[in-house]
DNA sequence: ATCCTCCCCTAC
DNA sequence: TAAGGTAGGGGAGGAT
């Protein structure tokens, strides 16, 4: 069966105990590698002991994840990569660190790790309940046998185990696919920072902020030195202000990755508070209260209606540097901004005054990020307008010639440049505190001694908990080891609450510092307990822009074949300027570095290769303040010293999982096979770490970036109190998803919105002030029928996503808003709102893409919307319409609207339907069809009836589609986009209400509630005797409904039709139909574990295990479904 | 086979 | 206190 592909299934292997596993895992793998491709012999089992378990793994375990689904596989059980309520029997996790775990619905056993390997050491299933992680009885070791084989029937503690579902292997089809391909075109062009969000503010404007605002450059002590550089104007290169700092940086043993980690580690924290929190206040289930919200009533302004309510005007963003401020050394704290009245200022949370832009103009990361999407569109840009000139190749070639550098250049192949700035964010910040190069430094937040926050003893006792949760761990093995002293590391601060348990993060740190183990991202608490003499300096954003931007002209003064990675890192295809130069890439890379640090005054590093692999690892050999040219004769040498953490795409995660395969170097990686990568890391993946581990890369520059989403998202700050204010905030969001959607001259239509909420039983106080601590992350979506900008249609949108999961905003931590399914913002469909709107002309405006020549696009207000319907004063309390194509919905003219093709009318219905206000009980969305739970019912009764009737049609006809799928993990939710039969509509979701205490089943389908027998009756007798209606051609869309009916008319199935369906399905494996076979089972599974019938489960594991037979005897393999 | 949604991961 | 953003690759699994 070619779905045989590289699921789960490994050939049979004797691999015992866990207890030396590792090295048992070891030579089991290369038995498997033996074993070769073998992929027939890979659907083979050796043993039965899991049948009927299936599980879901949470975190890192000991057997790994990975490990774990390998067993299963062979011993006969199933291994789920997402958690269902309702098919996943099991969670494996060693403790609580995954706030996943916590809100589950199901009450699905959550055993340790050790379980899985005990039982196949004892080579049978054993009584799971020693091992359960919360059990009191849990303690340790367990190994109580249990008689049979699969006895779990018995009602350990749960009637719910009843109806447990006996879960049968999915994965059906599945095929690596990618897919997603949205035409786009270019963006226009326009100088780097233009839509930098916050920061988009026009230079003359930056400057007079600066200027007038000395608070500004704050931190940095000495204001003069500093303002040299900041008046100066971006734009082009001004930075003539050379200054030349005497040379430091001595070459450091580089350090490994940065610090990655974050909330991973800082879970077990967190989660052990969690805990703590959990036992203290036993049940306290009801919503946490809280605490600031006081304050809020005054605070709320009277709401301004307008059509702008949420447009920040960004000029906030960059004057902020300001209040926070003075350098750590000389502490000097600004005074907070005074409050009115209330005494010291409120904490600012998200959807308050001003939040927004005083968040975005202090986070580094919204920075980085911003700078980085700006630079990719300077890049396209000059290419775009590119006069064909190069002038800095002049001086190239001037500076060889007082060099004495010789002709002969490089004759080789093709040649790939990567620079990136060393320890970017400290180098600029050193220029303006010569004192203290030489020394450790780091910028950061922080600025030192915290208010005497008393927390230095709770801190202890969770640095208690967590190691008793670590120890609890078991395992004990290696990586266990690893990860427990990392966070102890990270956590182990005692004692004063000094600056040492600071959570503020290191953005960068120069190489003195990393040389004592620092890294970038490390939380300053640790930094300093790691290098006590550390210095920190302040953050400033502008001066980081303008050496980004002195960069970026460098380079482009030499070629455009440019492929932007981020403020301070690019990547240049250097074959054709080192061809008409006839230059060697070495020279090149000193005079290009010498250049950059003349007008910078920072150093960068450069690497060469032959491709953009070899040249990143080339730089990271070069840094700091060096340069590389890795030949392609060295390569495979260079290579096999690599460790496959320094390879581009293996983080934290891919790492681990390597290792636990035993490979920790690309030698080691070239050693394990294509496909045993593939089938741990998935077809692309593992194809490139193929490669990669070879040094090979087939990526190409992208020269010409095509951007596929906008978003903004804020995951600090956020405690609502209000769900007042969680909308305001998602308008905010929204605005400024407008905002960067029209600075790239763009429209969407599929609009996520991402939501972070906090974990069940984590603590209401983060770790991290304001942070978001332990959460769940989760995303919903709405493509709608045409491309808009609009913040408005935006934020409904979003706001009826908020609503439809339900979940109870004072639980939310994180929020962001995305825009996708770009295409070119043109005016083109102003075509439809002229159309409608009989009076207004569409506004010719703006036009084709490319636009603008650079010049600061404006700033814009708000407004900018193109094609903006004129905000008529209409009868209808219809909101302040805004842009795009929508036409007031008083607009509509049936005749009009009669007449539009058909595609036309359904996305004029749409509009209008977005146009109005969603009633109350309407928290749907439209999909690309529309679906009856979606329709507002007043919009419907409002309709001429022969629309009407269209409308219902069309639901109707789409109303099979889009299931829920999965039913992810975070059941913390509500049922999500259940479907929801025609005639009842989705009931309103109360606002405000966490449903916390989630039903026991969850109706995870789309119709008909599962536990909801009432409906059914006799349907249809379907099932005849004779060759009754289950024909083999039948399409399967046509088949499942008959599968379902089959099970919802019976309490108990009839034998024959057993039989029958047996035959049928001999007689689809002898067609070869294999993919309706495990469509079939597979809808007689979820239909049958609705059902809940032990009599029905009964019925289907055997013709579950009579099929598999009958597939196994036909293509040597069992069928995956 | 391919598309789509909802993740997870990675990178800066 | 602290400022934990944002874009893209890609995998799982369901729908078509
Ligand atoms: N976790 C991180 C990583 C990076 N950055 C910022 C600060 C860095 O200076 C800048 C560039 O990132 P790099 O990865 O290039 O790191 P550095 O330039 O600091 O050091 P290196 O010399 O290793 O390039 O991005 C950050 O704020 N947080
Ligand atoms: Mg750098
Ligand atoms: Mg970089």
């Amino acid at each position: 069966m070619r779905r045989a592909k590289r699921e789960e299934k490994f050939p049979e292997n004797g691999f015992e105990q866990w207890g030396g596993y590792m090295n048992a895992k070891k030579a089991k793998l290369e038995k498997q590698f033996k074993a070769g491709a073998s992929k027939e012999s890979h659907l083979q089992t050796t043993s039965k002991i899991f049948s009927g378990v299936s599980v879901y793994v949470n975190g890192y375990t000991i057997p790994t994840a990975d490990e774990i689904k390998m067993v299963m596989m062979v011993h006969g059980g199933q291994f789920h990569q997402y958690y269902s309520a309702s098919k996943t029997r099991f969670i494996i996790a060693s403790n609580l660190a995954d706030a996943k775990l916590k809100k589950i619905k199901g009450q699905p056993k959550v055993v340790k790790p050790q379980w899985i390997a005990d039982c196949v050491a004892a080579e049978k299933l054993l009584d799971f309940r020693p091992y359960l992680l919360y059990s009191n009885q849990s303690k340790t070791q367990p190994k109580i046998q249990f008689p049979q084989v699969s006895e779990f029937e018995s009602p350990v503690n749960s009637p719910r185990y009843k109806k447990l579902e006996i879960s049968i292997g999915q994965t059906l089809t599945s095929t690596p696919k990618v897919g997603r391909k949205r035409a786009a075109l270019d963006a226009t062009d326009k100088s780097p920072f233009n839509d930098s969000t916050a920061s988009a503010i026009s230079a003359e404007e930056e400057k007079v902020m600066l200027e007038s605002d000395d608070s500004k450059s704050s931190s940095s002590s000495d204001f003069n030195l500093f303002s040299e550089f900041k008046l100066n104007k971006k734009k082009t290169s001004p930075f003539e202000v050379v200054t030349n700092f005497p040379e430091d940086e001595e070459k450091e043993p580089s350090v490994s990755n940065e610090e990655s980690d974050f909330e991973d580690l800082l879970d077990c924290t967190l989660v052990a508070q969690e805990l703590r929190a959990a036992e203290e206040s036993a049940l306290k289930k009801t919503e946490p209260p809280l605490k600031e919200a006081v304050t809020l009533p005054k605070k709320e302004t009277p709401t301004p209606q307008e059509d702008n309510v949420f447009i920040s005007p960004p000029k906030v963003e960059v004057k902020i540097p300001q209040s926070t401020a003075p350098k750590p050394e000389e502490t000097a704290p600004p005074p907070k901004e005074p409050e009115p009245h209330s005494k010291k200022a409120p904490m600012k949370r998200a959807g308050e005054e001003n939040f927004l832009s005083e968040f975005y103009s202090n986070s580094r990361l919204h920075h980085i990020s911003t700078m980085g999407t700006a630079f990719k569109a300077y890049v396209n840009d000059l290419r775009r307008n590119h006069s064909g000139d190069f002038p800095g190749r002049q001086k190239l070639l001037q500076w060889k010639r007082e060099a004495g550098i010789d002709g002969h250049g490089w004759s080789g192949g093709v040649v790939v440049m990567h620079i990136d700035m060393d320890c970017f964010f400290v180098s600029v910040g050193l220029r303006a505190h010569p004192e203290l190069r030489g020394q450790p430094v780091a910028v950061t937040h922080a600025k030192g001694n915290p208010p005497p926050t008393a927390n230095s003893s709770s801190r202890e006792a969770e640095f208690q908990m967590y190691r008793k949760r670590m120890q609890n761990k078991a395992g004990t093995s290696k990586s266990t080891e690893h990860f427990a002293e990392a966070l102890e590391k990270r956590l182990s601060w005692r004692g004063d609450g000094g600056e040492a348990s600071s959570m503020s993060e290191i953005a960068s740190c120069n190489y003195e510092a990393r040389a004592a183990g620092l890294r970038n991202g490390m939380f300053l608490g640790e930094a300093l307990r790691l290098c006590p003499d550390l210095k920190t300096i302040a953050y400033d954003f502008d001066a980081y822009k303008e050496v980004s931007t002195a960069l970026y002209d460098t380079l482009a003064s030499l070629t455009l074949d440019i492929e932007a990675v981020s403020c301070d890192e690019m990547f240049v295809d250097c074959t054709r300027l080192l061809a008409e130069t006839d230059t060697k890439p070495l020279d090149f890379a000193t005079f290009v570095r010498a250049e950059i640090k003349k007008i910078t005054g920072c150093p960068a590093s450069t690497g060469f290769g032959a491709n953009m692999l070899q040249a990143r690892m080339a730089t990271k050999k070069a840094k700091p303040d060096g340069q590389f040219h890795l030949l392609p004769e060295d390569v495979v040498e260079f290579v096999k010293n690599t460790k496959v953490s320094d390879l581009p795409g293996v983080g934290r995660n891919v790492a681990y999982r390597l290792q636990a395969l035993g490979v920790q170097t690309c030698n080691d990686l070239q050693k394990t096979s294509l496909a045993l990568l593939q089938e741990h890391f998935g077809a692309k993946v593992g194809l490139s770490l193929h490669k990669h581990s070879r040094g090979e890369d087939d990526r190409k520059l992208e020269l010409e970036h095509v951007r596929k989403s906008v978003s903004a998202e804020v995951n600090y700050g956020v405690r609502f109190s209000s769900l007042a204010e969680c909308r305001r905030f998602v308008e905010e969001l929204s605005a400024e998803v407008q905002r960067r959607l029209e600075a790239a001259e763009k429209q969407g239509r599929c609009v996520t919105l991402k939501l972070m909420v906090k974990a069940k039983d984590a603590p209401e106080r983060t770790a991290k002030f304001m942070g978001h601590g332990v959460c769940d992350s989760l995303s919903r979506s709405v493509t709608l029928p045409a491309e808009t900008s609009d913040a408005k249609i935006i934020a409904r949108e979003a706001m009826k996503l908020v609503d439809q999961l339900g979940i109870n905003f004072s639980l939310f931590r994180g929020m962001g808003v995305q825009m996708s399914k770009l295409s070119d913002k043109k005016k083109a469909d102003a075509g439809m709102t002229r159309f409608l709107q009989k009076s207004k002309p569409p506004s010719p405006v703006a036009s084709t893409s490319r636009a603008e020549p650079k010049a600061s696009t404006s700033r814009a207000e708000p407004v900018a919307s193109t094609s903006r319907a004129e905000p008529k004063a209409s009868t209808s309390r219809a909101e302040p319409v805004a842009s795009t194509s929508r036409a007031e919905p008083e607009a509509l003219d049936e005749a009009v609207l009669a007449e539009l093709p058909e595609d036309i009318r359904q996305e004029v219905l749409r509009e209008y339907k977005l146009a109005r206000p969603p009633s109350a009980s309407s928290s749907k969305s439209f999909a690309a069809e529309l679906t009856m739970s979606q329709v507002d019912p007043s919009f419907l009764e409002a309709l001429p009836d022969d629309l009407k009737r269209e409308v219902v049609a069309d639901l109707q006809a789409s109303k099979t589609r889009r299931g829920d799928s999965k039913l992810l993990l975070p059941a913390l939710t509500s049922p999500r986009k259940s479907k929801v039969s025609p005639k009842k509509k989705k009931r309103g979701r109360p606002i405000g209400g966490a449903k916390l205490k989630p039903i026991i089943k969850v109706p995870r389908r789309e119709s008909s509630p599962p536990a909801k027998p009432e409906v059914v009756p006799e349907v249809k007798v379907e099932e005849e005797k004779d060759e009754g209606p289950l024909q083999v051609s039948m399409k399967v869309e046509d088949l499942l409904p008959l599968i379902k009916e089959w099970v919802k008319s019976s309490a108990e199935p009839v034998e024959q039709d057993t039989e029958l369906m047996l035959q049928f399905l001999e007689k689809l494996l002898l067609s070869g139909k294999v993919d309706k076979i495990a469509a079939v089972l597979r809808t007689l599974k979820l239909n049958v574990m609705r059902k809940g019938s032990a009599a029905w489960i009964g019925i289907f594991e055997g013709l579950v295990e009579r099929t598999q037979h009958l597939v196994f005897n036909h293509y040597g393999s069992k069928l995956m479904f």
